[in-house]
Formats: C-alpha cells, structure tokens, sequence
DNA sequence: GGTCGCATGTAAGCTGTTACATGATTGA
DNA sequence: TCAATCATGTAACAGCTTACATGCGACC
C-alpha cells in the first residue's frame, strides 16, 4: 500500500522523500501514515524496481535533496492498482476496543478516567482536521496548485475523518454513562 | 497487541491456539484478527518467555490439541498493560481511502461502481455483527457461560462496530450522491 | 547556547501475510 | 466423492517501528 500512496505523490509532480512525508502530514494522515524511514528505504527500493528514477540535487547551507520522478512502469502498475477495484472492506484494527474488551475486571474509576480521556483525544483529532480542511480549501485550492478536481477527492476523505471523530466520541459518551450507571 | 489478545483469552480458562480463532473469529473480528499462523507462532514464544504453558492432550479420530494456560508472569504482564491507560488514539490505516484519494483521475463511472460496491460489502457487516449480537446475548449470556459483565464490555464493543458501519455507509451514499453530481 | 527545521540514511527487531504441509472424520 | 471441520505447524517474505546517526543554518 505504501508503494502506491509513494507512486500517487510523486504522479503529481518530482518529489523528495522528505517532502512527501511533509504531503501526508497534511492530507492523509487521517487514513494513512508512514515514518521517514520506511519513506526513504521503500522509495530505494522501487527505485532498484524501475518504477521511479532519482537525482542528486545540491543545495547551499542544506543538505542535498534526492528528488524521485515517475517512471513510465510506475504509473503503469499505479494506474493497474486503481483500475482494478477493492474487492473487500479493509480490516479494522482498534488497539483501544481490544482494551474495553478485556475491561470487565478492572476498576471500573480507571476505565472511565481512560474513556474520558479518548473523548479528549478525538476532540483534538477534530481540531486537527479542521486545520487541514482550511489548509486544502483557503491554501491550496485557491493558490491552484493542485487541481480542483483533486482537492474535491480530498476532501471526500476528510469528510470520512471528521465523521469517523464524531461517531467516535458519540461512542465514547454513551459507553462512558453506561460505564457510570453499571 | 497479539499478545495481550492471546493472554486475554486464555484468562478465562486453559485453551487452545484453534479455539482462540474461533472465539476471536465470534467476538473481536469487527475491531480485531489474526491468522492462525502468527497465533500458533506467538503462543509458542510466549511459552519460551515463561508467560502461558502448554501441554498436549491426545485425542481419537481427532488430531491432538496443544491446551495452553496462563502463567503468573502472564496474568502480571497482561494486568499491567490494562493498568496503564493508553494515552493517543489508535492510528487509522484505511486502504479503501487511499484509493479515493487518488482516484481524481479514474474514469468516474469505475469509481461510482466501487463505492456502490463498498456500500453493498458494509451492509453486509452489519447483518455478520447482527448474528453476533444474538450469539452474544442469547447463546453466551442465558448459557451462563461467561460472567454477564464480560459480555457487557464486548458489546460496548460491539456497538463501536455497528456505529462505524452505519457512518461508513452515511459516508459512502454521501459521496456517491457527490461524484454523480460532478 | 539550545532548539527547530531541513534532509537523508542504516540497522535491528517485531508484526503480519501468504503459501505450503499433513491427515483423520463427518455430512451432503 | 467432495468439501468442510478439526488441529497444528513451518518458511519466506513483506510491512512497520524504534533507535541510532549526521550536520548546517536560523532564530530566540
């Protein structure tokens, strides 16, 4: 999966490691991320794939950027990727449901402090995406650095965090006054 | 995470590697899986740690089971990763987003034709989550097999899982009704 | 003087997936 | 006869995390 969000970042113009981890933080870090170091090791090894090529850039005072361009055989197995569709949901994996899972033993004050804190957590996440939506509609969309086209898929993901943090917290809330009437 | 997934499970009696799969397959697959493979794996290195053991029991007609049980140092680590609240939320990695936010380019008739899809796959979550709630309440808590308040904690956790069904079908229908309005 | 941002990388280890492998019994 | 269920395992790989490592310039 990496390997194609790598490939869709670079499709839209020569890109460094480091700048599509600066890309991610800023637009799918609500659904995907990734530490630098997988970044760099895993666009090495597409590299040695034939799917992106990259070169040297010098630069003074900073140290030298390695910019990574589409190869012809990586857009082709990224638009192989899109055109075939997901046959499947993708499997969630919740570390904080297999805590309440296992909850019933405990002390019932340290699971409601614990749900009371999720609560604040996810409320932060809001904040966060509101940021990021102000930064793709008032930046980005009317800089017209990117397409609008492409802004309006964006968003559509975003759409799914800000309802994923609601339905969250809504969560939260009715689990924690159960939790207070048990 | 596997870990702690294992020695829940094995708290509430001796069992084997198979039936952890079952039990998981009917309780935490809408937040939560394993394939055998990494479950057998783990549960042999955790006997190498000193945290479960494990013996053999023959059986006729059938292949032998390898019942494993919890050890001291076991039912301690366990207690003290609940003890110890968990202080970010969990990292989402959603595939299926990642294909949207790449899919500005796609022919808008294929990409219709995969949300649709995605509806249909969702929907029929929630009829599997259906039939787990009945096991849950009917089978498991009239049978009096497991204490009534652990079955409270797995269908908070349940609920999660009926909630995010029913946002990511909102969220699907919405932006379907979008992308035909493009 | 300290921290932040720029910019890249390696290495070790853990987690997770896919495929291969066996073999008896039960029921359609 | 065919598939499913019971029951366990190994091996190869792919994916991911954490820590280590460097070094300049700008700003407070």
């Amino acid at each position: 999966m990496i390997k194609y969000i790598l490939l869709g970042f670079i499709k839209y113009g020569p890109m460094t490691g480091y700048e599509i981890k600066q890309n991610m933080e800023h637009s799918t870090a609500h659904f995907w991320h990734a530490h630098h170091s997988q970044i760099y090791t895993t666009l090495r090894k597409m590299e040695q794939e034939g799917l992106v090529s990259s070169q040297l850039q010098q630069q003074e005072g900073s140290p030298d950027r390695r910019v990574y361009s589409l190869l012809p055989a990586g857009r082709q197995i990224l638009n192989e990727w899109l055109e075939h569709p997901q046959t499947e949901a993708t499997p969630i994996k919740e570390d904080f449901l297999v805590r309440i899972f296992f909850s019933a033993t405990r002390d019932p004050q340290e699971v409601i402090a614990e749900v009371r804190l999720h609560i604040k957590l996810h409320q932060e996440k809001i904040i966060i995406y509101q940021a990021t939506q102000n930064h793709l509609e008032n930046d980005l969309r009317c800089k017209k650095i990117v397409p609008d086209r492409e802004i309006d898929f964006w968003l559509f993901t975003l759409d799914m965090g800000f309802r994923f943090e609601k339905m969250y917290i809504e969560w939260l809330t009715e689990t924690l006054s159960r939790l207070q009437q048990m």
